[in-house]
DNA sequence: TGAAACCCTAACAAATGGTAGCGGAGGGCT
DNA sequence: AGCCCTCCGCTACCATTTGTTAGGGTTTCA
């Protein structure tokens, strides 16, 4: 029987780290041997210990996973690099492939798809494959602005009134700050109630911030 | 023996989730009843199962966390609520309070602080952050915090007016309401402008959200 | 046509300054 | 124990000033 992959895991979160490693260490072949919670310790953990493979956070305080993947490079170890990443974005996928990534994952892939990669990585069947990230980023950045949707119904200035509102400034401090008659603020405050559908500075108030001013 | 903790978990970082749902599993007094990578989901699962507990993102496309919060506060559902957080950000956190959050946790939380807090939650002794919140006021100089031990200063009659008035209640509904003379509810309004330090009605409404009334 | 600015009024509500009685909690004195 | 005194929360009231709300308008500009 071949032996086991030993894996370190580098990730901030640390959450999300314990979550992975258990994943991992319920697949017969596969060994978690350390999991680090910054890119210092990861580093530290790459001198001393064997591993034959690295999954690390794109994303870490000080050193970051692509500061691991030069430093990998730079030493030519044949340590195998996996990067986890929650953005899916083109520049920083290619930054990774320039520095010789094995394979590139969103955190929201499906967890059979990480344990299927790292086998593929292992097999050096792997090519990272940046088409089907673009598509499921796609799929997910589909109107992502719900709550939004109250403030498409407000007038440009209608939502700068409300913003003011939702500081607690009157309608004379508003007018002052706007250069604009204590008239004109009223009218606006009027029409917000109408399209906000509320009767009172306490509801304004409160739907203001929900909508997420102030 | 007590039954076990059925709780939803709601995440579009699938490798999240599923780490999650791995931790919480080999607990033996929690029972993972479904896990689901958007908040539509979510919420119909909400609909439909019985559960004592969610544990969702804040960030999730389409319908996020603040949403669900939302919903669930507006149905009053019993059930409880935590929200994991990747942002260490105030207003964040305050947002999460105002929709009546039973707990916040950020990602980077050790495993064992989030098994700690589902406990916690679940016996109704926690409360959102609010005494490491204080813990915190205390050492700041600049009282940054200083909403929460503000509402340690108020009376129960001060906190009861000042919940009324967040639901933007007038003061002749808080009299009728409560069965006090108008005056007397003008005399509370009054001392919670001085305790509070504000002079205005939005204000007094956006402190009253920040300490999680409303 | 609708957004934006401006104007007006009448009614109402809130903000702010007082005053003041009642009752319970706590401290101190005899 | 008993009594006094004070503090404070809660209640209630009044007058004045300021702010808000809900009607009704007009003009300008794209």
């Amino acid at each position: 029987m071949a032996a086991k992959t030993r894996i370190i895991l580098a990730d901030d979160h640390k959450l999300f780290a314990a979550g992975i490693e258990n994943l991992l260490s319920r697949e017969a072949d596969f060994e978690v041997g350390g999991v680090y919670h910054n890119g210092k310790e990861a580093l530290e953990a790459l001198e001393n210990e064997k591993a034959d493979l690295i999954i690390t956070d794109m994303n870490m305080p000080g050193i970051n996973g692509l500061d691991i993947l030069q430093h990998i490079k730079k030493r030519r170890w044949k340590i195998k690099t996996i990067v986890l990443s929650m953005y899916d974005e083109e520049a920083i996928f290619h930054k990774c492939i320039r520095q010789g990534v094995d394979a590139y994952i969103l955190k929201n892939a499906d967890p059979d798809e990480l344990i299927f990669t790292i086998r593929e990585v292992m097999e050096d069947r792997y090519i990272a494959n940046f088409e089907q990230v673009l598509k499921q980023a796609e799929e997910d950045e589909f109107d992502q602005y719900d709550h939004f949707k109250a403030a498409l119904k407000l007038s440009k200035r209608e939502l700068e009134i409300l913003k003011w509102i939702a500081q607690g400034k009157s309608n004379k401090e508003i007018a002052d700050g706007l250069h604009l008659s204590v008239f004109t603020v009223e009218t606006h405050r009027k029409h917000l109630h109408r399209k906000l559908e509320v009767s009172s500075m306490a509801e304004l108030v409160k739907k203001a911030l929900d909508m997420g001013l102030g």
